[in-house]
DNA sequence: AGTATATGTTTGTATTATACAAGTAAATCT
DNA sequence: AGATTTACTTGTATAATACAAACATATACT
């Protein structure tokens, strides 16, 4: 079953195989220079754009068991980048939102990664960006089961 | 320092993080629909593409240890998709090439996998598809430290 | 040639992220 | 009020990884 476009879509498969490993890599060189590691910068992320959430929720936007988020949330709780408290209406409810610190940490590192992407990006055009950015977008919109 | 291209920017690193973290997902998922798992198809592409490979420049291709290649390697014989065998010009080194079912493994995979996008962009124009692989190889250049 | 040093790989050990299962606490249903 | 469901935590196992030590082979120096 030969497609009429075969090789724009190998390429891509290709390259973007290629893209998570570089990626994934730059994450873990990151930490050792100071960034957030990506989970934590993803919760932090999260919790900023959709306000207090509990852990099953976080557990299903990044598809991980709940007992991994639980860990995680912990986690970043004792580094007091956020906290927790009790859903009013419900008291098995843990609502975990930012704090003050965590806010700052996440636009810092929002911004650091920002400013490397400047710098990645340098030699493009800002039609090229922006359409970068689009496609981007409709792969993950693609991505989703 | 506010960038004449923030928002485009801001929306790559946006979509970017993203990606990874759904794409990673769909990596685990994948193994267990009987997929090689990343890695195996990573190393198995790169001895398909760049012919026998020693560990250290494995490792290095990858950004991984070379303990943690000599095992993975290991793993890969063990299941009988590639062979080691001595560089006759220094007895030091093992190299790694695939084998017939390696190769097998790997067409197959790799036909599951360009299958599968072509399925998620399907709704793309053939353009799109061409701008979206070029942009994605430039990406991964600026990726390299 | 013989020893010291460098290189390539393997193996031992610790850490981390993860899933699954069992346990605990709170809410809901009857 | 007791049974069931839901939300979370904790115990345990596994896998991927890095780092360090060990081992084998090659190269360099004298």
């Amino acid at each position: 079953m030969q497609k009429e476009n075969q090789e724009a879509v190998e390429r891509i498969e290709y390259e973007l195989t290629t893209l998570i490993r570089r990626a994934v890599y730059l994450d873990i060189s990151d930490k050792k220079i100071g960034h957030l590691e990506r989970s934590v910068y993803l919760l932090l992320r999260h919790l900023d754009e959709c306000g207090p959430s509990r852990l099953k929720a976080l557990a299903e936007t990044f598809n991980l068991d709940i007992s991994t988020l639980s860990r995680q949330a912990s986690a970043i709780e004792a580094k007091g980048y956020i906290t927790r408290f009790s859903d009013p209406t419900d008291g098995r409810v843990s609502l975990f939102k930012l704090t003050d610190i965590g806010m700052e940490k996440l636009i810092t590192d929002k911004n650091m990664r920002i400013e490397r992407y400047h710098a990645m990006l340098d030699n493009w055009s800002n039609t090229e960006k922006e359409i970068f950015g689009e496609l981007l977008e409709r792969m993950n919109e693609a991505l989703i089961d």
